[in-house]
DNA sequence: CTTGTCTATGCAACGAGTTGCATAGAAAGA
DNA sequence: TCTTTCTATGCAACTCGTTGCATAGACAAG
């Protein structure tokens, strides 16, 4: 149930309407918390109703209408308390885990145009994510100089970290299927 | 709506009860997929009466008798018909990252302990997999010499070698994220 | 001028996943 | 002896997530 605490986490950082939100939830965010907008409206609407948002209705030219949320204090302290909850165990669901066991059964070499094709998919992604971090954290860093670092950027730039030694992980065992794959059916 | 197949492929590695299988997804198939016994047997329900599956009564001395399923050709023609589907892209829920980006409107110094106590769980898991792979994929391989290599054995090392590499992956990025907490918090 | 895309919000229905509870006999440990 | 743990299956209620559809104005491309 943290699909409350991902949109409230997205509208501290910028406050913003259930489309722009998912929006976000497409691009970033979508990379390690899905959501569709269906369920960012939903969720919207009972945070809403809770009290743990604010609402302010923006009038705009050239197109509809946006109702944009902010995070009032009753949300900032339902985050603070999750934050100090213990770490949930990811739930994970790998089709393609799922695909390579059940190709012993069926014909291996036919995964391999998919698993190659799911390969472009994550070295797109893995480009997408190392051109976010020249963008937004190489630069005008001040190393150290004035002030304290500041701590969402840092945050948030690890987080890419992770985003980027993931893809890469990933790139690299795919290699290791496909090598697999090519291994068991070597004659074609 | 992969759980279906992800119990399909199960049960074709071998046949076994709603209880075995829910422990299946405990150990091994559930580090790429979760599922409780719950979705397990209502799953198991609609299959059997589909005719996916076939049911046998196991009478048991000392424990309550068990009901062993086993694919029947309906439901590996459905698996063999998912195969060839397109890999779906894999849905993602990081409580962790969340969290990241949250601690910077909190503490997040407050966060370390609990990274602490994560990065164990994930230490423990990489442990689990290598003894794993010890006890099921060294020893008496047969290299190569006589007959085909054992597709099935095969593709579930490769399985196994991406949680090993998912796991290591995650421990280095973790050993990150505490530094990064650590810097934001130097005095303490 | 029509088709398609983008912004923006939402309903309704369905399917998937979670949580709490229940039963019940056997074995092991306190 | 009593409690706990393990095997084994299941119902009921609920929440979460997905899919299809609907509206509606602005703008761009064909």
């Amino acid at each position: 149930m943290a699909l409350d605490h991902a949109i409230l986490v997205s509208l501290l950082e910028q406050p913003g309407s259930g489309y722009e939100l998912a929006r976000r939830f497409e691009r970033s965010i979508g990379y390690f918390w899905t959501a569709t907008h269906q369920q960012i409206y939903r969720v919207l609407k009972r945070m809403e109703s809770d009290g743990w948002i604010d609402v302010r209705e923006v009038p705009q030219q050239g197109r509809p209408d946006k109702r944009e949320y902010s995070v009032a204090a009753p949300g900032r302290a339902a985050l603070s308390a999750w934050l100090h909850e213990p770490i949930e165990p990811e739930s994970v669901r790998h089709d393609l885990a799922v695909k390579i066991r059940g190709a012993a059964f069926d014909d291996p070499a036919a995964l391999i145009r998919e698993v190659e094709r799911y390969r472009e998919v994550h070295a797109e992604r893995l480009a997408h994510y190392l051109a976010g971090e020249v963008r937004d954290f190489t630069g005008p860093e001040a190393p150290r100089a004035p002030g304290p670092p500041d701590a969402g950027r840092e945050l948030q730039h690890v987080v890419l970290r992770g985003g980027i030694a993931y893809e890469r992980m990933t790139l690299t065992w795919l290699d290791d299927v496909l090598a697999t794959l090519h291994g068991l059916a070597p004659e074609r």
